[in-house]
DNA sequence: CTAATAGTGTCTTTTAGACAATATATC
DNA sequence: GATATATTGTCTAAAAGACACTATTAG
């Protein structure tokens, strides 16, 4: 049998959250030496000795590096290879692939000292220049996920706060698809297929009419209808 | 710095095909001292010295436990963690993550000499028993992207020599989705989206009317209808 | 009353799906 | 002509989308 060749297991995750109405993604600074302190995807290498599962390390580095406790998050896809489809060289120093996540938290989850204090940096998506490695392609292909539309998924909800109305939903779909929905059909849709479940509670706000809050049906992720 | 704990890197493919009007998956004898001889998904290590990437790795685990040579795949998911969510052990030598692919064959290529010397067995869905690892999990994960409605893919195209009738093709999608589609809306509906084209010459068959030929348009992989 | 947002009703257009009709070949 | 498959046409039902309308609060 020949000698075999390690293969290092990096993990990245692509940090999205919306502020002043626009989609922005975290990026932290570098730990390893490798790089050090350049700014880059929250991310980690696997270590068999610490980590059962990639969820673990997903969740340790999100701890890690911006503070974060229960957030959302969902595989996106493995890369590998020495260079990006973008012609971007990946990590020189071993062969290493790297199984990206995608996340998505509410803005204030962001704004602890404890992340500030880490270096957490906010990007919108167009001000986000040339990342280590192949991270700028990492970036497109969540980007894309997120958008994409053929089947609709409760994904972009996960940027708001548990408990939000029918107007702040909407909102956030409009955002993120770049496109303006009309809120009545909305709304129809949203309830007929139960991506979200009302909260039983009316709240009033100074000057206007209460309104019914709702949180997401974790029970249903896809809906089967395009917008 | 602690100890860093070596990963292995897995790949294991989901290879289907179309025999006798079913969807079969192909399993190849283990060849790895564990288990070995063991009937399991056609898979390989990741091996740094010789993987560029982990395409290179089901390139060469086809070849080499099926005898294929230029086959469609696509990456389906990375699997990692000690217990499968069935309750099955992944793993138990080493901590390790498993990244799957799904690849689509036409029942021929996998009748040569050479896969029937290597052993690689055809089994229906239905006669596919307990697997070894997560296996049985893979597979299951991939029969659902398979059958993933939704959007509309190629995917279930690359189950045909590539010269193909329309009513071939339409025939390959009742079978991989289990249900049957109008012949003249599936017509028109691949046509439109130019999910194939015409390869350009009528086919003459004994006794009847003279069919087109197509092919899979390699631009498009999904079209954005369900059925 | 007005202002402002919440929520509903209804019409139009598009698309899916069923199914009938016609076309082109062999025998 | 009969038979078999290929290809096109048309109608119906369902869903998407636009947009106007009503409702409920504060002031």
């Amino acid at each position: 049998m020949q000698e075999y060749g390690e293969v290092k297991v990096n993990v990245d995750t692509v940090l999205f959250t919306l502020k002043d109405d626009r989609l922005h993604i975290a990026l932290a600074p570098r730990s390893a030496e490798f790089k050090k302190d350049e700014m880059a995807l929250v991310g980690a290498m696997m270590d068999g000795n610490r980590h059962k599962s990639l969820e673990d390390v997903v969740r340790q580095s999100l701890k890690d590096k911006a503070g974060l406790d229960k957030v959302y998050f969902e595989q996106l896809q493995t890369f590998s290879g020495t260079t990006s489809p973008d012609g971007r060289p990946r990590d020189i120093r071993w062969p290493s692939i790297t199984v990206a996540y995608i996340a998505l938290v509410p803005v204030e989850a962001l704004q602890s000292k404890s992340a500030i204090e880490r270096g957490l940096t906010l990007l919108p998506l167009a001000d986000v220049g040339e990342l280590p490695f192949d991270h700028n392609r990492i970036v497109s292909v969540a980007i894309s996920r997120l958008r994409g539309k053929g089947a609709w998924s409760t994904l972009p909800g996960h940027l708001l706060k548990p408990n939000f109305t029918m107007s702040e939903l909407n909102d956030v779909y409009n955002k993120v698809l770049g496109q303006k929905i009309d809120k009545a059909n909305f709304r129809r849709k949203v309830l007929e297929h139960g991506m979200v479940v009302s909260v039983g509670q009316k709240v009033w706000r100074e000057g206007y009419r209460p309104v019914e809050h709702f949180k997401l049906n974790d029970k249903v992720s896809t809906i089967d209808i395009r917008l």
